[in-house]
DNA sequence: TAAAACAGCGCCAATAGTTGTCACTGTTTT
DNA sequence: AAAACAGTGACAACTATTGGCGCTGTTTTA
């Protein structure tokens, strides 16, 4: 094999295994040792970052730096790709944070000039916006941390009666409508409860209490909520929609497909939806406002029905006339 | 020179100039025609899409696909990167798709096992979930290409009023609340507007009649709203919140802001808003029922009754008994 | 303490790979 | 028809690469 090819061949070798001795590769390629020798003083040159330690169970070693070999991008690929990274810019407590701009910076340097003028033409014209509450880093990746590794946490929480500890055991975590979500094993109510991370006050890596482990390797998620969730059925919905409450609620993917629009742009919501949410579907109708009207079942009805009483309450005793 | 380096060296020359010649090249290395055609060779074997054409204009050129030369990234960086282009999978149309998916792919294919290992535990630990309606990919790219260039694009859109043909001169696009959004110069209204893009039935993207293109260079995504925005002035709003009404809202940045949050939990939002923007406001806080009073000012406070009553008035009117 | 297992250096002759030259073919544009 | 390109093949000259060999030096282990 020529020396150019074995070189980005061992590039490509020395990236997959992470510890190895000059006879181990020098066999591998066929060559002595002596040239191995010297092709891994080139390839140091040219910037893997190689470290040996001589001795008995010596050997070299990549540092933890890694190199990826020479990837060809198309020019499309090296713009998506840096849109991706740079879409999560907004993200500003995500765990990757720091990472990603070093990333970012070197894969930009390394553009060629007019693909980085196209960058730099479309950076002002798309936009990938998301709403997020800033969010103590560091709990970010302790929890991310303790989710892969399943170990125990134990967090200070705020929780509707104030702030409590409570030793948990993550799923995992993520982020939804500008917030920071941790589904988890709760070991004081020995059951599994969702945590929104701004109202984490503290977060203890290392509870020194020898609490078990629970076996949940195979709960992630994607599977937890079905994993978790005792079945209390559906219920069968039927809600009238005017053609701006249409269009407002198409937002909502679960609204989408059990959506009917008429030739007019009204509609209707019809089929069936988890009875356990309840509460999260009184207050989203309500908040439709006098686009939406509940007709099924009488129950959700009537959760909206109270909303209404109780605002309508809160106002009136406000009085002004007006009403 | 010898030849590895030359090759390694070769590679990013060819990446800079987008087209060349053999003779070109060779004096520039300092190497003999026949040399630098080897070389070409063996660049485009190992991968560099290259295409020559025979002939007196003929010459060299790379493809449309570029190679980067080869960048170190650390493995955090790797790791990183990764998840910023994965979290996007969300916007299933976004501009970029399929270009992300290849080149996640041969990302992922490059790094090495451990990292994939470190990747693949990752997944299912850490998501970044966007409801996003499905949309035409082409009209996305069309716009923002439009936007790029400035070009006039005809839109049918369905305004409140149905649908109708439009010349617009998109500023840029955005995604943001599980929409694309692309605001505009419109022709007919002479005025800049925002379009929601799932609202827009079709696209033209050259409308054969000579509209005149406006000179809006300088206005993107940035700094469109405070610069297309004729000013109605700011109201004075007071807002009480009970304790779930802080929670709730805190989701909003231009609420945290303004929030005075009492010793148990509940709180007020007090400052100025902007007055164009008040039946957005109204929709909001009507939105958080009981949870919220508009106290300040008045015209807002009229507004969230006004809703209030027509929806007491629908839920009146289907009597049965309960209300 | 000695042996084993590892990195690392210098030298040199044999060899394998690289290079330039030259003489071709073949295309497209002017 | 000439000019300006790419592309091929052959071959001798050249140079870089290679493998051995002998050596130094370290750390671990028996």
């Amino acid at each position: 094999m020529p020396k150019s090819k074995r070189l980005i061949e061992l590039m490509m070798t020395v990236n997959r295994k992470r510890k190895f001795t000059i006879s181990e590769l020098a066999e591998e390629f066929g060559v002595s040792k002596r040239t191995m020798l010297r092709d891994l003083q080139e390839l140091s040159e040219l910037g893997v970052p190689l470290y040996s330690e001589t001795g008995r169970h010596g050997g070299y070693q990549v540092l933890n730096e890694r190199i990826l070999p020479p990837i060809t991008f198309t020019e499309d690929e090296a713009v998506a790709i840096f849109f991706a990274s740079y879409a999560l810019r907004h993200y500003s407590s995500l765990p990757f944070e720091s990472e990603i701009n070093n990333a970012l910076k070197k894969f930009f340097s390394y553009l060629p000039n007019d693909v980085k003028d196209k960058i730099d033409k479309m950076k002002n014209r798309v936009d990938f916006v998301v709403p997020m509450r800033p969010l103590s880093t560091s709990h970010l990746a302790i929890l991310l941390d303790a989710a892969i590794q399943q170990k125990v946490v134990r967090i200070e929480y705020d929780s509707i009666r104030g702030f409590s500890w409570r030793d948990i055991q993550p799923i995992g975590i993520y982020a939804s409508h500008g917030f920071w979500y941790c589904p988890a094993y709760c070991l004081k109510k020995a059951d599994f409860r969702l945590f929104r991370l701004d109202r984490l006050r503290s977060i203890d890596s290392n509870p020194n209490k020898h609490t078990e482990n629970k076996n949940l390797i195979n709960i992630n998620l994607s599977n937890w909520e079905t994993i978790t969730r005792e079945d209390s059925g559906d219920m069968n919905v039927y809600i009238e929609l005017t053609r701006e409450g249409v269009r407002k609620s198409q937002l909502e993917p679960w609204v989408v497909s059990r959506l009917q629009i008429n030739s007019d742009g009204s509609g209707y919501i019809k089929g069936d939806l988890p009875r356990k949410e309840i509460d999260y579907f009184a207050d989203y109708f309500f908040g439709l406002g006098g686009e939406a009207l509940v007709k099924k079942p009488k129950e959700l009805q009537i959760k909206v029905k109270q909303k209404l009483r109780k605002m309508y309450q809160l106002y009136e005793m406000s009085r002004d006339g007006s009403f």
